[in-house]
DNA sequence: TGATTATTGATTGTTAACAATCAGTGGTAA
DNA sequence: TTACCACTGATTGTTAACAATCAATAATCA
């Protein structure tokens, strides 16, 4: 059997992009080809590879002879991630009311309890994680990968504008709306599962106020790090 | 005023992304760096950094050692995609009936005026260009740009599904399907307008047949020159 | 002092040479 | 003939050195 080979570019990119998703990494933060190839060890055609697929994903900026910077969304971006979102959602979900057996309601339940546990303790760090790994789990149960990977994508870019611009509030994940989701999901009741979904993804994004300004920049391998 | 600067990656992915939309590239054409670094007389390093945006469009599949191909979508593949553009293309609709103006419905009138005389003149492939060109100029209007990039990313995959799955059909957009949405969009008749669009994906992806044999390769160059 | 201009250090962009890998060719043995 | 193996040419992957550009500091002049 052969050891599993591991594309460089990939763990950078990976590496990158949890740490968007998670919000250690914050909009506007200079990713910079030495800092980024000495973090890993590597060379910097390799980080300049794995920029050009960040790029790809629309959750960094390449400017000309400037370097690379973690993406600011725009309110009007803001606006449309959101509506995209629930355009996507919608037929994931749909998808995933047909679709889901008993194993994925089992995966459902056991997220919700993870979730669960996380607000016990107050764990802000992993019920952010949490709360994207839903959604995500609602994709891949839906078994549209098209969808799947642009719902990464996307939520990849909602975590950019929260952080942006919803800072102090508690815009996390109100109460349990994903609970009421999964319910609905296994009663195969479509209209009541699609109604709820939009209904969450509305509240989250009346969640943003876009009159706070961006505060600044953080580190950039202390967030690679964790 | 300053020279507009062209970034030379750029062309090369638009070139590239052209020729596949315009179904000059088919799936599975293997595309050597060399071979595009004498085309566009450039460095191979520049090649290097388009393919790897190709990667990102999914257009084009990268295996290790062995080179950039263009992709070739399986009839899974082919399902997701057009599942995908239905979900996106419903709200594209609905942003364009409710935001085109005078400016707007004369664009898409100009267009079918344009598919007429394609259709006119036999002009094969100035109909491929046009008909993909009718659900761009669509996703325009409805001002998402959002949902504009994913339709750009899935009517390229679209192209490549039918060069490959609906070669001898005569699967090129039927008729005049593309009047009726205009007239529904003038007329701010929503419902019909989704109705028809609707209508319209699933008339395109009925016309694919997943048991023909994909044929084989055309040449490179020659379809970059066009 | 305040604004403008040089200079400098760091960062990104470019290039070419070298190494590793693969596909196809041709040869050898059963 | 058929299967297997070594070789070869071509292609991709990697690296390091060099050039160009930018941002920030320091210096100059009104």
């Amino acid at each position: 059997m052969e050891t599993m080979e591991k594309p460089l570019e990939t763990l950078i990119v990976d590496s990158i992009l949890d740490a968007i998703a998670d919000q250690r990494l914050v909009a506007g933060t200079k990713l910079g080809e030495q800092a980024i190839s000495d973090i890993f060890a590597c060379n910097r055609a390799h980080v300049r590879r794995a920029l050009s697929m960040l790029t790809g994903w629309q959750v960094v900026d390449h400017l000309p002879n400037r370097g690379a910077y973690v993406a600011t969304p725009t309110p009007q971006d803001a606006r449309d991630v959101f509506q995209a979102r629930r355009a996507i959602e919608t037929t994931i979900c749909r998808n995933a009311v047909r679709l889901a057996d008993a194993t994925d309601l089992a995966d459902l339940r056991r997220h919700l309890a993870q979730e669960d546990a996380a607000r016990g303790h107050d764990n802000r760090p992993a019920l952010i994680r949490l709360s994207r790994g839903f959604h995500i789990l609602l994709a891949r149960i839906g078994r549209n990968p098209v969808l799947a990977r642009y719902l990464d994508e996307l939520t990849m870019r909602s975590s950019l504008i929260i952080g942006l611009y919803a800072q102090g509030h508690a815009t996390l994940c109100a109460e349990d709306e994903h609970a009421g989701i999964v319910a609905a999901i296994a009663a195969r009741d479509e209209a009541r599962a699609l109604s709820l979904l939009d209904q969450h993804l509305r509240h989250i994004e009346a969640g943003i106020r876009f009159d706070d300004v961006p505060p600044a920049t953080g580190g950039l391998a202390a967030a690679l790090r964790g």
